[in-house]
DNA sequence: TCTTTTGCACTGACCAGTCGGTGCAAAAGA
DNA sequence: TCTTTTGCACCGACTGGTCAGTGCAAAAGA
């Protein structure tokens, strides 16, 4: 028997709960250095310390796995966004800045899943987790920046969705050029510039 | 004994010249879809209308198939670039507005490309093309921005490295959506809104 | 007791790369 | 002129290895 798989469900502190952690952490860290079809699933449960079988009992299979790993970094990620944007940001523009920091700050601490995102993103596989983003984390983004024209910092008919995803875009990339090329650089430098970049102080 | 596999020599308008941009093409695409490690070289060879064997004949392995494909594609895209930046621009930003629409131009007619570099780019087995993008392309955008620095238009001290980067991502990524996303949409359209985006307008 | 994990042998599909061979055009004899 | 040779580009059946997923009995929690 002996079949349970029953997709991740409740991620809490159990022991259950745990395992899945270290496999979402070694599945993550793989796949980031060489893609998801290249990972084998025996190389995540050596790097997890698991046994194989262990992987298909909590989740059924390889791609399930990794769905599942998509799906909590997404919730992860939306929830940092989230709470960025209830902070004490005066302004439509200042939300802005301070999401931008958040994002950067996300992808500082758990970058190997910004790799993953980018990488394996856009496979006709995955579009849920793409739904997913869209609708929880570039949302925030969207809102934003309506709030910004709504408030006249924007003009109006500004397209938020495209500048939407272009900001994400923007920092998902320096965040993981950082990480690469210039791990000393302080987060906050990098943002420093990019706040620059997005606001006025380009063009005279 | 028939080993040539001289790896990508010469491309010209002979008859293996013609075979291997057919290759390039159905692996773009291909690779585009379902990434490196998940497209079979039957699946490529079968798309471009040529025999297995005739793929390594070529290129002599998977890899220096793909290698060659990145190579082809990066050249192009910095041949795109530089022609933008010497075009008629008056300033260093009116220079950086015509980048930004000439990558635009670029992916939006050999998007699978730009899939296949995002996803691809960042795993350590192809650090040689990294290499080749960061001073072929990135580098446009850096001496662009640096002209900017000099001209007064930015601030001295602004760095130009995280900022070509951010550009380059930013239109990457938008560049990929609108053609998942809004096909119909005008590249024109998109560019008004990143150049309004990184120009002066945000922020009262 | 019930759930979760382990360890390990096994299978079957799939796939990169190989190799003997074909077709053809242009050069080299004769 | 006719025929033989050479070299290039390509073909596709075949092979050896790899890997997701299975089955199961025994141990370890809780």
């Amino acid at each position: 028997m002996s079949r349970p798989a029953d997709g991740p469900a409740k991620e809490q502190g159990g022991r259950r709960a745990e395992t899945r952690q270290r496999l979402y952490r070694a599945a993550a860290d793989l796949i980031a250095e060489q893609g998801f079809a290249a990972t084998t699933v025996d190389a995540i449960a050596e790097r997890a310390g698991v046994a194989k079988g262990t992987v298909f009992y909590n989740f059924g299979s390889k791609e399930a796995l990794f769905a599942g790993l998509l799906d909590h970094g997404i919730e992860r990620l939306a929830g940092a966004l989230a709470e960025a944007a209830r902070g004490p940001a005066t302004s439509p523009v200042a939300v802005l800045d301070a999401l931008m920091l958040a994002q950067l700050r996300f992808f500082d601490e758990y970058g190997p899943f910004a790799r993953v995102l980018l990488a394996e993103l856009w496979r006709a596989a995955w579009q849920d987790a793409v739904l997913r983003l869209r609708t929880s984390v570039l949302a925030v983004y969207e809102r934003v920046l309506a709030d910004a024209v709504e408030a006249g910092e924007l003009r109006p008919g500004f397209d938020t969705g495209t500048a939407a995803t272009a900001v994400f875009g923007m920092v998902l990339t320096v965040a993981i050029e950082r990480r690469a090329l210039r791990p000393d650089q302080p987060v906050e430098d990098v943002h420093a510039t990019l706040v620059e970049l997005v606001h006025r102080r380009i063009s005279p």
